[in-house]
DNA sequence: ACCTGAACACCGTTCAAGT
DNA sequence: ACCTGAACACCGTTCAAGT
């Protein structure tokens, strides 16, 4: 251990070690407990030895999500834009689940990286080899929106504390007290969530299948494109762009 | 002013005026600036005394949303089931653009507060209502997610600070220089981005039409539902279950 | 020129002292 | 019993003093 720290000072920093070590310690303790002050006490450093490696905080978030990026699957060639796309999304989701970091941090950027913006040219142009129009691909690019990156914003994610199962520890009556409540308030969400958990008594949310959603509004969208693009769709305002190309031209 | 505040201090705290003021500050200042501190300032009231009407910043948060939901439009009975959630959700939408601040504390959410729970509870009466089987409503209010709020998590979502047009003070040499890079390292984009906004020489996502890309991935959405619901779909977890039910009634 | 301790301007929340 | 100032344990970042 304390060898360890030794070594961690003799190695000179550099933008590698410390976004290697943001990871590290985002993957073990949790993003909101990565501050840049935490981060150079894990590296042995006074926490403004960190801003000659990064300009800032949010840089340093910038960098985590290039390390995150790198870990996806580069598109397959032999196969069509659907199954392309969704191989790439469904490993992304895997980076992510393997870095829970990742989503908030995503959610959070609105700085237009290389590693962000060659992963969404990546995208595209497997849409664009798909044979799709400049048009349809680019509306199906925001549809497709931050599934891209493997998530979807749900209606309740799960509190970072809380495990699953938490219910167990609840007693019968207080749960009958809780079911009662949501009978008389939420008859539509106790209908669904007991159809979804089959009767142990939890409450929505719990025991969803999220890959199984996931997909599942995926292929939704993924059939909807492939729809629109054997009907060869066009937006009214491409349409009009054509019209004036035909006038003018 | 100074009349003002005194008679904001002489009328008596109460959780609905803390409330009302945080969304006030909120639409005025940008969520990011409001804080305990600066809320109880606004009140002209110690930060301590918010604490005897909110339990904490989560629950003070909650409240906010609380009078978010408020302002939804309720759903229309009369119509069917596609235009109602159109409708609602478009209301929501609404409602999210007169209060920027709601997407980001909306994301932040994980509290299941009554408010969000009836929301959520009507959305999924609209489907029942619509003949919607319990399996299917389940996987399409999933799916549905957080666009049930009026809002997409976006690829590059606009940064507080930067207002449409930044790009018109730049210089038309740095801006060729961009062109070039885009060009060379991003060729998709650059395709995609130039027919979005008619060579005006912008880069992707400004010049966007975020209504219309809001609504074409909400009726390809609701599309995809209708044509789940008209063909009697069913996963495969739900149809297993009726497998056992079979078997054992 | 490089490095860094101290300081600045904030947070949310606890807690004990004052009324 | 109620209220609140001071304090605690943090932030990200600036800046000037030290080497």
């Amino acid at each position: 251990m304390t060898q360890q720290m030794e070594t961690a000072r003799r190695v000179p920093l550099s933008r590698d070690r410390v976004l290697e070590a943001a990871v590290r310690l985002a993957d073990e303790v949790g993003i909101e407990l990565v501050s840049m002050r935490r981060l150079a006490q894990e590296l042995g450093v006074v926490p403004m030895a960190l801003y000659k490696h990064v300009a800032n905080k949010e840089e340093l978030l910038d960098g985590m999500v290039g390390t995150l990026v790198g870990e996806i699957d580069p598109p397959v060639g032999d196969a069509g834009w659907k199954t392309a796309v969704k191989l790439r999304v469904l490993s992304a989701r895997r980076a992510l689940l393997r870095h829970p970091w990742g989503r908030p941090v995503l959610e959070s950027r609105t700085n237009r990286t290389p590693a962000v913006l060659g992963y969404m040219d990546s995208f595209i142009a497997m849409f664009l080899a798909g044979g799709f129009s400049v048009d349809l691909t680019h509306h199906v690019m925001h549809a497709l929106g931050s599934r891209m990156w493997g998530f979807t914003q749900e209606l309740f994610d799960d509190p970072a504390g809380q495990a699953a199962g938490g219910q167990a520890e609840m007693h019968p009556e207080v749960q009958a007290a809780m079911y009662r409540e949501m009978a008389a308030r939420y008859p539509s969400i106790l209908q669904v969530a007991m159809a979804a958990t089959h009767d142990d008594g939890q409450v929505v949310g719990q025991g969803c299948d999220d890959q199984f959603e996931f997909e599942f509004a995926l292929d939704l969208l993924l059939d909807g494109f492939e729809r629109l693009h054997h009907q060869d769709w066009t937006s009214k305002r491409a349409k009009l762009d054509q019209g004036w190309s035909d006038a003018i031209g």
